[in-house]
DNA sequence: ATATGTGAACCCATTCACAGCG
DNA sequence: CGCTGTGAATGGGTTCACATAT
């Protein structure tokens, strides 16, 4: 009777073999940030529970999360910081890097163009779209201004792996629309509703009304059971 | 014998008895939005599963997180629009509204400034705080900017539930200090760090970077597991 | 001795499914 | 009958605890 696995997977498997939570991604990001931030002072090598004291996290929940990456941590040592970085970035990013659209240049828009200036990071926003006269034609913090009509035209020149939707409410949608019409498949709504999109498209809400008044509410109820705040 | 409850809850109790999970607080906040559209277009009545198709979400869970604030449907009208909203008012919202103070009027800052515009909704913006002297001392979308030197006494003059943390990385702790010295129990953290603060403190954080990366992520993974995306 | 990697236990959020009611 | 309200079951994420390695 057969009861060894039926295929042990390669373990250099490109593709992630069990689906990886969204809250882990988010947590291996920001270990990410604390390791390059540990790098660039010169440190080599970082423990499981110095990453989780900083990030507040569990030193378990760290070294669960980098099963994911296939982990590399020495009983001694710990975690060699270079060598993690690279299979961070290796899990995390795209191999060319992560190429972004905007599209909505008001002051939302303006705050995600200057936090990827371009340069420094592999992530970098290659095109931005508004719907002002004012703005179009304009280059704003390096970028060059599009109309929001020449979405499909753009994208089809220099496809992205991301668009971030940064226009009001009542145009989101349509705009969403025109972004998965040129290909785009996946999106960062920071438009306060939800949107409409086909199921092959991934869609991440970060909506800043909600997470001030879900800030209010915990201000006078304290505590939502742990230990936290 | 006695055993009847010794003591039967009002179901007044201005403090729900047990904790209202974070997602919870954030789905009632968006349920609100949406009754606020559907009542302004006239609605009177609405059912479970079409607030949760507008959510997407599960009729199921829109009845289970009504019950956090104690419901009142009905079989066959649905849920009495007005009503509903009064009661999703008094949960949610502080008494008096909810006061914020804003430290860091970049493009993030101006974004919400913009977004809480006074006059409109139970949430203003009461304080604006920044360290650029060229933006002391005017008025951003009506609302006066102090140095961040005065965090302490201004809010000790109008004191605020939630502050907004919307200052670069390296300020934000100490941004954070400030605050938490000037009585502050509730911070919505923008900046991409976490912040170390008493545990009576209340803290949410909102990462736009670690957003994109998400997405990025899962532009390429496809789905993680659940229906969405 | 101390830190990693991981099965197992635990806990909490969501979903199921059904009683109750108009 | 269809919808609400809710105990019970399910599922997934976190924590525990220990085998293992140095």
């Amino acid at each position: 009777m057969m009861t060894t696995l039926p295929i042990p997977p390669l373990s250099t498997d490109p593709t992630p073999s069990r689906a990886i939570s969204a809250r882990t991604v988010a947590r291996l990001a920001f270990y990410r940030r604390v390791l390059l931030r540990a790098h660039s002072s010169g440190r080599t090598t970082i423990f499981s529970h110095e990453i989780a004291d900083i990030c507040d996290a569990t030193s378990a929940q760290v070294r669960r999360d980098l099963m994911a990456v296939g982990t590399l941590g020495h009983p001694i040592h710990g975690y060699e910081i270079e060598g993690l970085l690279g299979q961070l970035d290796q899990f995390l990013d795209a191999p060319h890097g992560v190429r972004m659209a905007l599209v909505g240049v008001g002051n939302l828009g303006r705050a995600l163009l200057t936090y990827f200036a371009r340069g420094r990071s592999p992530m970098a926003i290659e095109a931005a779209f508004d719907s002002d006269p004012a703005k179009i034609g304009r280059a704003i913090s390096g970028c060059h201004v599009e109309p929001v009509e020449r979405i499909g035209e753009v994208l089809a020149a220099t496809p992205v792996d991301v668009a971030v939707i940064a226009v009001p409410e009542e145009f989101a949608q349509h705009v969403a629309d025109q972004l998965v019409a040129a290909g785009v498949r996946s999106l960062l709504n920071l438009a306060p509703t939800r949107l409409r999109v086909p199921d092959t498209v991934f869609v991440e809400d970060v909506d800043l009304g909600i997470a001030i008044e879900r800030a209010a509410f915990y201000a006078r109820h304290g505590d939502k059971g742990d230990g936290r705040a």
